[in-house]
DNA sequence: TAGGCCATCTGGTCCT
DNA sequence: AGGACCAGATGGCCTA
């Protein structure tokens, strides 16, 4: 858990130290020029970086941690164990094993085809190196988090 | 060389 | 019954 935070916090900060974060997406490019543009970039990094710094991380990495213990405590992840019923035990061929493996293969292809798609949505550098799946899940969840705040914000205004 | 990330295989479980 | 989903194990590759 340690490692998790200490991630978020050189994850987000170099997103913060970085240029790029002015790549943000704006409300509208057509109907702003350059300069206001430039600007409400700077204010978008400045709120970002407030969001984050403030109660963004400590949020995210609670709501992961909270989220793996739903699962581990939903009924349905221990049901056999809990109902005792008895374990089906499955005759598998070689060849259906074969079969399986490539339909592993493809879901997990496919899988990874959202995870790209992902990350070309969620703001990152020119220069830095790939994503990787974690950093790319943790990103776009704190990508949303401070979209999401943004847009209430510019809501009540 | 250790640690992180990923692909693949595999067996268990769920669902149709 | 069989496909989908999931998680553990394993080995390869890359980087600090």
């Amino acid at each position: 858990m340690e490692i998790q935070g200490q991630f978020l916090d050189s994850t987000v900060m170099d997103f913060f130290t970085d240029g790029s974060f002015l790549e943000l997406p704006l409300k509208s490019s057509a109907e702003s020029n350059k300069s206001e543009a430039s600007l409400h970039s700077i204010d978008i990094r400045e709120r970002f970086y407030d969001f984050a710094s403030i109660h963004g991380f400590a949020d995210v990495e609670s709501k992961v941690s909270l989220g793996s213990l739903a699962m581990e405590n939903s009924p349905d992840c221990s049901m056999s164990s809990l109902t005792g019923r008895s374990k089906r035990k499955r005759v598998i061929t070689s060849n259906q094993r074969h079969a399986a493996n490539i339909r592993e293969r493809k879901r997990m292809f496919s899988l990874n085809e959202a995870f790209d798609d992902l990350r070309k949505k969620v703001p990152t550098f020119a220069y830095e190196k790939r994503l990787s799946r974690i950093e790319t899940l943790r990103l776009a969840v704190v990508y949303i988090s401070f979209m999401s705040e943004l847009l209430n914000k510019n809501g009540k205004q």
